[in-house]
RNA sequence: GGACAGGUGGCCGAGUGGUUGAAGGCGCACGCCUGGAAAGUGUGUAACGGUGAAAGCCGUUCGAGGGUUCGAAUCCCUCCCUGUCCGCCA
């Protein structure tokens, strides 16, 4: 969400830099101008509702003060007053919650902007790369098969029977595979609790919608999401009035009252994201608690709704993946060597997997809707000869944090602002066992294990088929 | 799911229609006291918004949103959350 006042003060800056996100390109000068127009009016609405508001409080307080006295004369005419000003009370503050509306409304929408130094570009075509972040060397080779290949050659990988009990884009792991997938989990937050000062966090993985708009992916991205409701999902909204009304008219009028709403139900994650940065929402933490570090290991649920036909093979592309999750909260001075760390965090795993990798910086068009500066990482895939991202790191600003409500106060007790928030794949862990199945994978079909898994796999060294 | 009881400032906690943004306490900051500290003592200590060059002035906020009233922390309605008991349940 974007600060009102900062577009009010700057309006040629905001629209500037907003447009530099290709969907804006051409509409930025006017989605600002729009909403100008609406806090003008907004602002307008406060002057003269204000005026009234401060005399009827006024005349108010004389009334009290009048009927202390026994003075009815005066007390009926001040309250003769205040009741003029009613009307144009409740009518001002009506207008007052429809323009905060629409000033909300519009801004919620808006994406972040992007930092200074975030690439321009239209899409991943113009993604920068970051050789100094580089690591290893991409194996090339004509015999590497997939992974699902070598998942279901193992038996312990299989996608026919998760499509008969749920569906497309979901994976059943059996054996030393879901064992693995569990022992990648707990490798990546032993290193982030142990070498970054990551504070674990088994957080819900159903969460309100307040939430996920404090996060950015609603209002705007709510078909990406699954929704959790109880029953048929329907809720009784506002007040029935059953006097004088027969049992029948009372159900209908209840029914008609029962809708699915917004707020209905909960939402299940699509990344520990959301449950980790709304932790600190709606409070003013203490400068010196920052940064807060936190990660998770969660299942993570996406309905992919626009990604029918791509990555319909394998569990590149699930419904349903586990992932382990980075979050910081910090000072806005902090966040951008803070988001160095946390990449750098994210890359020790593979560098500890010694898996080979790349790491770009995003640029404007590639960028999400409330980043204003991301890395991507992207892991070698052997099997399908190609790079594909396994962690995206992004410094948000203070962009979620004025969603959510989340300011800090420094040592002398003095409110500074919103706080920065951070978040970052440390990494998704379904691509992190793809990778290692097909960087790993040897002639007679097996697959080693990576020197720093094997404690977490019983010592064990290679995976067979049983 | 049912029945009660609650949700007040950084924290605890008073407050059931009229100068209550809110007593009192704790915490915190500064001062006095002290050789220094503790104790004691004095003062201060919410957020957000509008307006203004600024000082300031004004408004809003006592879980959230509506309503009643000249006036609401206080009365009414809806929702959310917490606690206790019952039911069900991993």
């Amino acid at each position: 969400m974007h600060d009102i006042k900062a577009i009010r003060e700057d309006r040629d800056g905001f629209v500037k830099a907003l447009s530099r996100r290709p969907a804006y390109a051409a509409s930025a000068g006017a989605e600002a101008d729009r909403i100008l127009e609406k806090d003008k009016a907004l602002r307008d609405v406060l002057v003269r509702l204000q005026t009234q508001q401060a005399r009827r409080n006024e005349a108010s307080k004389l009334i009290g003060q009048a009927k202390a006295k026994k003075d009815e004369a005066l007390a009926a005419a001040l309250m003769a007053e205040v009741s003029e000003l009613k009307e144009g009370i409740q009518k001002g503050e009506q207008d007052q919650r429809d323009l905060e509306k629409d000033v909300r409304d519009l801004l919620a929408v808006l994406p972040n902007l992007p930092a200074d130094d975030a690439p321009q570009g239209a899409d991943e075509a113009a993604n920068v790369a970051m050789p100094e972040r580089a690591f290893g060397t991409p194996v090339q080779s004509n015999s590497a098969k997939q992974h699902f290949e070598i998942g279901e050659a193992l038996g312990q990988m299989d996608f026919e029977r998760a499509a008969k009990v749920s569906g497309a884009r979901f994976v059943y792991l059996k054996g030393d595979l879901a064992k693995l997938e569990r022992a990648i989990g707990a490798f990546m937050l032993d290193t982030h609790t142990e070498q970054f000062g990551y504070t674990e966090v088994s957080p819900p993985v159903l969460v309100k919608s307040g939430a996920l708009f404090g996060t950015g992916q609603l209002p705007k991205f709510k078909d990406d999401l699954f929704r959790a409701l109880a029953g048929d999902g329907a809720v009784h909204v506002g007040f029935v009035d059953t006097h004088n009304k027969s049992h029948e008219e009372v159900a209908k009028l209840i029914a008609e009252a029962s809708v699915p709403s917004d707020e209905a139900g909960h939402w299940l994650v699509p990344t520990a994201e959301v449950p980790l940065t709304n932790y600190v929402a709606d409070e003013i933490l203490s400068e010196a608690d920052l940064p807060l570090r936190f990660t998770a290991f969660t299942p993570c649920f996406r309905a992919e709704a626009g990604s029918a036909g791509r990555d319909t093979r394998g569990m590149i592309r699930m419904h349903q993946f586990s992932k382990v999750e980075l979050v910081s909260i910090t000072t806005p001075d902090q966040s951008d060597a803070e988001h160095e760390r946390m990449t750098d965090a994210a890359q020790i795993i593979l560098k500890k997997l010694d898996l080979a990798h790349r790491v770009v910086t995003l640029c404007t068009g590639d960028m999400g809707f409330g980043a204003r500066k991301t890395y991507d990482i992207e892991v070698w895939l052997p099997g399908q000869n190609a790079f594909r991202e396994i962690s995206s790191c992004s410094n948000c600003g203070d962009f979620q944090a004025r969603r959510m409500n989340t300011r800090f106060r420094n040592a002398e007790g003095k409110v500074q602002g919103p706080v920065h928030t951070l978040n970052g794949s440390g990494l998704a862990v379904g691509r992190t066992l793809v990778a290692i199945l097909e960087n790993y994978q040897q002639a007679d079909g097996s697959v080693a294990i990576p020197d720093a898994l094997q404690p977490y796999m019983g010592g064990r060294k290679v995976i067979s088929k049983t």
